[in-house]
DNA sequence: CCAAAAATTTGACATAGATCAAAGTTTGTT
DNA sequence: AACAAACTTTGATCTATGTCAAATTTTTGG
């Protein structure tokens, strides 16, 4: 039988990779056992839906590894991602089962899910747990604001640049460099998935894309793996200039 | 001496306009008590900031009546709006004193202040105000995501028929109107607030309503004053169509 | 009530990014 | 290994909205 990602990933709170900031960053021994016994771990491959517009979903989540995206779709087609889910990001919506957002995964995921009726009947006993949920919907909502100046108010080339330096961040923030290295990461999107998470077409993120790479701003291996010589040169083509930023 | 907002509306908790849906709306007697030895009122004037971008802000609060707005500037002056307050929404995030938008009030506004510290603490010992504060919160996000498909892929008319149907909604759920019955408002916004809102000029957001008021899908009373006397019509203007809308 | 300031409307023109089209590249399948 | 499907790049052209400008209306302060 083929391993698949259950098999392969640590099914144990205490050696979880996302253990100190998901949801249950908050939670002692005793919490966290609670959780283990209502928690059970599913997997999607790239491209799959995890839950579309109007369906049910019957639990809530956290990303364990893998990316998802939540995204509106108009009448027409016209397409805008809201929401990008990477490792330790809660999905779904306590309180309320419907789903309103289309779900789908972007590479294979692993999720940690937790059945809903004792979920939130847990967030009501346990405060830990409604307060580190709290923090990480706040967290959200100033990125969701920051992307509205970024989808309101940018240029098609600070839009790019925008979307390059928020991977760089993440991978700086996890990956433990020094702000003055070369940052590497992989895109987690084609270009289409870019252009719905900018509101813009993929022929003019593939256009911008090659533009930043001619200026020296970006260098890229293959189509999918950036590399980002200086950041704050980045950040400035962001127009995030000064500071960083931001995003605490 | 000349009578302020705050000698002209009851202080008092029991009969509070927002009682029912701002963050104490799910305290018993005992916890508003505590909320109401902490907070204390505050009015500021249309045009005036109530806090600017780097400003730390000693307090949290409840709008109780008027309007303000939460909006982000570019270095060359390009500013987004991000957030709109109106009565009942909450002002400032609990566990971070430095302010990371502008925050100003667009009309006279008055706000039920809580001083950060205590409050702070009732957030760990009052589990209601927490409860209440992560719904208010995940719906702000809801709207959020809302706005950024607005942002990402409406059209300019799209952009303004769906700022004024957000608008209209909004007073449907205050006035209990019918949802067939003409709907009237005022406008808490200039051309350039809107135009700030939706990431337009304002001269496309004059255009555009000049546009949607010849087509007869608004009438306007004044600048300021707009009649809409079909619901149903301007949401398919505002391609939000359907069944109404994704807003709960 | 009047003058000045602020807000709004409308027009003419410019342009960033969309659209349409086609060629090239990568990935997955048999 | 070879083919098909998916993804990406690049070019040519179009258009929605921005920019610049000026007239008009509304609001505010003396």
């Amino acid at each position: 039988a083929i391993m698949t990602a259950q098999d392969s990933v640590n099914i144990n709170c205490a050696n979880c990779q996302i253990r100190h900031r998901a949801v249950c960053s908050q939670c002692d021994d005793a919490e966290l056992n609670a959780l283990d016994k209502i928690k059970y771990y599913k997997s999607y491959t790239a491209g799959e839906n995890i839950a579309l517009m109007g369906d049910e979903m019957d639990f809530l989540a956290s990303v364990v590894n893998g990316v998802a995206t939540l995204s509106q779709t108009l009448e027409d087609g016209r397409t805008q991602m809201v929401g990008l889910l990477l490792p330790s990001d809660f999905v779904g919506r306590p309180g309320r089962k419907g789903v309103i957002y289309d779900i789908q995964a972007k590479t294979d995921i692993l999720l940690c899910c937790f059945r809903r009726e004792p979920f939130e009947e847990l967030m009501v006993t346990t405060p830990h747990i409604v307060q580190r949920l709290l923090q990480m919907t706040l967290d959200e909502l100033d990125a969701a604001r920051e992307w509205m100046l970024v989808l309101g108010r940018k240029t098609a080339r600070e839009k790019i640049s925008s979307f390059f330096a928020i991977m760089a961040q993440r991978h700086l923030e996890l990956g433990k460099l020094s702000p003055t290295d070369a940052i590497e990461f992989d895109l987690p999107l084609t270009r289409e998935g870019m252009s719905d998470f900018l509101g813009l077409t993929l022929e003019t993120v593939s256009r911008q894309i090659s533009a930043l790479k001619k200026d020296g701003v970006i260098e890229m291996v293959g189509k999918r793996h950036v590399c980002v010589p200086n950041l704050q040169t980045l950040l400035e083509e962001a127009g995030d200039d000064s500071d960083g930023g931001i995003l605490s």
